[in-house]
DNA sequence: CATATCTATGCATGAAGCTGTATACTTCAC
DNA sequence: GTGAAGTATACAGCTTCATGCATAGATATG
């Protein structure tokens, strides 16, 4: 049972349980046969951005922003994302072109969209490529040094 | 400097140089400020499936096939990637679906896509999902099973 | 065939990631 | 304010991954 997959689970049931304390899933996870303790599912929660929200019946339960935009990346998650994914930085005009091991370059620009990153306008994401639009405040160049430094590719 | 970033010099250096040997790798790669032993460089060269091709010169030189075809994943790279990244396997006819954390449905999808494996037609990415299309000789269900399997989410 | 060169790999080590235990810290209810 | 309940986190330990060292195994050359 990988971490992924245990997260995953949690978002599942929080989709469809009022879970009103960690202990709670604790024991959720359980029935699923999902065995984690309390510490372990905090820090899950906390990776899966869920929030506590006050429901219904006015108590507090987990829930996690449905939202992209509200998923956002954390520099942290940004930089491992980078570091284990990105290969290589080109620079042209306004415009940076990230590459990656093959078939990682989505996984790169969904977590750059996330980041919102400043001078950061956008991606178009192939399968080891990654262009990147920079706005002018930056410039490329701006940028590309900033994904590099992130991605352990200084120069 | 990761992994796939040394590799990806690597690979740099095998189109622009003629690599007879892996010392001489070592060396060109410590001329570019990466610093690796023939060993390390002897499980990269595997790793990103070098060949050694006779060149004009009548020497064995190494190189790196170019069509993805010729990069098909093996069976080891798959299942990790599966378990890496698979989250949920779901059926519906002759059509699978499988989950994964947001941004990582196209690494999966690139993989299945070089596996070769047995019994599959062709997938769709999105960006957490991908749906994979079976043939009718092992069906949705089995396909699935073989899946879930490779990720380590057997039921 | 013998030897030099090249390549692969067993083993040990260190780093990174993850988890549980114990407990510090925070929040809630009375 | 106090105590109970809930949550976060320092620390230690385990697992996995990657790498270098040393050398076994493979290949090329004379």
């Amino acid at each position: 049972m990988a971490k992924n997959q245990r997260q995953y689970k949690i978002a599942k049931i929080l989709q469809s349980n009022s879970v009103y304390s960690q202990s709670q899933l604790v024991e959720l996870l359980s029935d699923e046969g999902v065995v984690a303790t309390q510490a372990t599912v905090s820090r899950d929660l906390d990776e899966l951005g869920a929030i506590k929200v006050k429901s219904a019946g006015g108590q507090s339960i987990y829930a996690i922003p449905e939202l992209p935009k509200d998923q956002s990346s954390t520099q942290e998650h940004l930089k491992r994302v980078l570091s284990d994914w990105v290969v290589d930085v080109v620079v042209s005009s306004v415009f940076v072109m990230v590459r990656t091991p093959p078939g990682c370059a989505h996984v790169v620009a969904s977590a750059l969209d996330r980041s919102q990153m400043d001078g950061f306008l956008g991606t178009v994401a192939g399968d080891d490529t990654v262009l990147i639009l920079a706005d002018e405040s930056i410039g490329g160049a701006g940028l590309a040094q900033k994904i590099a430094s992130l991605a352990g590719i200084d120069q």
